[in-house]
RNA sequence: GGCGAGAUAGCUCAGUUGGUAGAGCACACGACUGAAAAUCGUGGUGUCCCCGGUUCGAGUCCGGGUCUCGCCA
């Protein structure tokens, strides 16, 4: 009989465009063919977005054909979006698929939405709008005095950031006034997770990644790109949709610049991905990924 | 052919009165807890066009080449 045994959950990451979409499609193929069901569930910050499905490179109709997959394509333009609420949307997906005897190929390259969306990371409560925005104004008038007020404050948070990150400061700001006390969290290395996962990272030789992102970024302005984010734009995008790769960039028409700064992202995805403990890496240079996919399941000792 | 300007990092360029070179971007490595396709940290990767000269010492001064650009023929 074929079943999950230990491992319940399928997940798979990797730099964009290294082609995680056809090997999740393989994978629940192969399933298919064991007598099993499979269901992607999407951890990309991007591919939330109705509007932006192909910047994005969301999975298209023809490819959701193949293999369903959940939360792609369903958050406004214009809405804010985050970890904390793609977590909770995750972990309902993967829990009802699981429930279901499906098997929930977790696939995406937001590392930080596919740490919260396996594990139950003891999020920090959300932002308020209105304080986020005070204490923005605060660090931009002065950024020294924010960062030792933070110093002051929590001593312990502050020494986790590095003192020219404005992100971080205003957000450990934010906790902190929240009451967060000066007690950092990280549990994005420990490797525990919610259910039994078998956790796939998918790598490339650099100068064909590199090439793979030249060639995608090109299709994506051959598919309507440009077109995609000028209407996102003018529908007055939010702060996160507008900082999908290449949103700027086609406003501007700089396409090249857009190619430059995705494999600069890709980088930090395989920095990301080399941190991941217990993460089994599959080099996919050479291999279809039908062959990737049996190498993903035949790892996985089924 | 003549005159002028230039040649320094992968690219665009700085480089004081001579003391074996540094910015931005690119690139590499790293950090990462509700903006993460974000944000940030670290790193110079070099036949200073070539040959010779002056000098304790030349990217820098002198001579001769080579190449590039502009103007004039």
């Amino acid at each position: 009989m074929a079943s999950c045994g230990a491992m319940d959950v399928i997940a798979i990451f990797g730099p964009t465009a290294v082609g995680k979409t056809a090997v999740a499609i393989a994978v629940a193929e192969h399933l298919r063919a064991e007598g099993q069901q499979a269901v992607a569930v999407s951890v990309d910050a991007i591919q939330v977005y109705k509007g932006l499905e192909v910047l994005s490179g969301a999975a298209t109709a023809a490819e959701q054909q193949r293999l369903e997959t959940r939360l792609i394509s369903f958050v406004p333009v214009t809405e804010t979006w985050s970890a904390g609420s793609h977590a909770a949307r995750a972990h309902q997906e993967i829990d009802g698929l699981l429930a279901a005897g499906v098997v929930p190929i977790v696939v995406g390259g937001t590392g930080l939405y596919l740490r919260s969306a396996l594990a139950e990371l003891s999020l920090a409560p959300p932002p308020d709008a209105a304080l986020r925005a005070r204490l923005t104004a605060e660090y931009d008038a002065d950024p020294g005095a924010a960062r030792a007020r933070l110093e002051a404050l929590a001593p312990a948070r502050a020494a986790a950031i590095a003192p020219g990150d404005r992100h971080r400061v205003i957000r450990a700001l934010e906790i902190v006034e929240g009451g967060g006390g000066d007690r950092p969290q990280n549990e994005l290395w420990t490797g525990v997770t919610r259910h039994p996962t078998r956790l796939i990272g998918l790598t490339m030789e650099r100068d064909a990644l590199r090439a793979r992102i030249e060639r995608r970024c090109a299709a994506m302005v051959e598919a309507g790109a440009a077109d995609e984010v000028r209407k996102a734009d003018a529908a007055g995008a939010s702060v996160t949709a507008r900082r999908a790769l290449g949103f700027a960039e086609l406003l501007a028409d700089d396409p090249e610049r857009m190619a430059t700064r995705t494999s600069q992202y890709a980088r930090r995805q395989m920095t990301w991905m080399r941190r991941t403990p217990g993460i089994v890496q599959i080099d996919v240079t050479a291999g279809t990924p039908h062959e990737v996919a049996t190498a993903v399941l035949d790892r996985s000792g089924r």
